[in-house]
DNA sequence: ATGGTGGCACCGCCA
């Protein structure tokens, strides 16, 4: 039987390979009790995968990764059932997407394809791939479901998640028809659960590692998410952005975002 | 800045 009330902690994070940062990861894992973490960019094969470094330490593992670049993982405190590691949108070999049932809810980890340039053909997989997931959650699920979406979405959706939105306008990352393919997913039953704690501007998680001094300076992007169906935001209690894990000696170019839930 | 950094792969590609 379940307690009265559990408090279930969950962290996004582009960690921008796992291996070069799997002792930092753990640390902050055990310091801001994270249950659960999804993680993109792990950047390492299945047959590389740190396996016992996490296992030792308590975590149940749920990976998909290629070579040398994309990856994804989730750690986490209790085990789930993966139910699918395709994107339908997706191009057939990239990992990008796993969906997992915890005891609770359905947990969607994605990395986004970034795009590259306006109007290439990535420019329009990336498009076509976030309009792919509205299709995977209405063909699976009801918005009444316990969903969480989280992940590295490579779109900042509006001015006040971009440094620089007058300037920006139209990058990749901060483009309308990327706002809009977003906005197709969101509008089927999501919300963003870090803006229903955190209102205010210049929150972001991403640091671009080319720009000097990109953190200090405030020049950033709110790219990362961590999205959840109305009775899930309803359970959350608190998110914030880690930007600690910005000031290691190897940080990503990433921050992990963190929301709290409390199951009555 | 035709730049800059960082990671993995291999001697370029991707972000």
């Amino acid at each position: 039987m379940l307690k009265p009330m559990t408090k279930i902690k969950i962290a996004s994070f582009n960690i921008n390979s796992l291996r070069v940062r799997q002792h930092d990861l753990l640390a902050w894992l055990q310091r801001d009790k994270i249950d659960i973490v999804a993680l993109q960019e792990t950047k390492v094969q299945d047959k590389d995968f740190p396996v016992d470094f996490f296992q030792a330490a308590g975590y149940h593992l749920y990976y998909q990764g290629e070579k040398g670049k994309n990856g994804i993982a989730v750690l986490s405190k209790s085990p789930a059932v993966l139910l699918d590691h395709k994107n339908p949108a997706g191009v057939p070999g990239e990992a990008r997407f796993q969906a997992l049932q915890y005891e609770r809810f359905t947990l969607v980890n994605t990395y986004v394809p970034q795009g590259r340039e306006v109007g290439s053909d990535y420019f329009t997989y990336k498009i076509n791939w976030l309009l792919g997931m509205r299709d995977y959650f209405a063909a699976h699920y009801k918005p009444s479901d316990a969903i969480i979406w989280l992940g590295d979405f490579n779109v900042a959706p509006t001015p006040i998640d971009i440094y620089a939105p007058d300037k920006l306008l139209g990058s990749v990352g901060f483009h309308p028809d990327e706002q809009a393919a977003l906005e197709a997913v969101r509008a089927w039953g999501f919300e963003d659960i870090f803006r229903r704690h955190v209102p205010t501007g210049e929150q972001y998680t991403f640091f671009d590692y080319r720009v000097p001094n990109a953190v200090k300076r405030k020049m950033g992007w709110r790219i990362d998410h961590l999205w959840g169906t109305k009775c899930m935001a309803a359970l959350s209690t608190e998110s914030y952005i880690a930007l600690d894990q910005r000031t290691l000696e190897r940080p990503s170019d990433h921050a992990p975002l963190v929301a709290s839930f409390v199951f009555h």
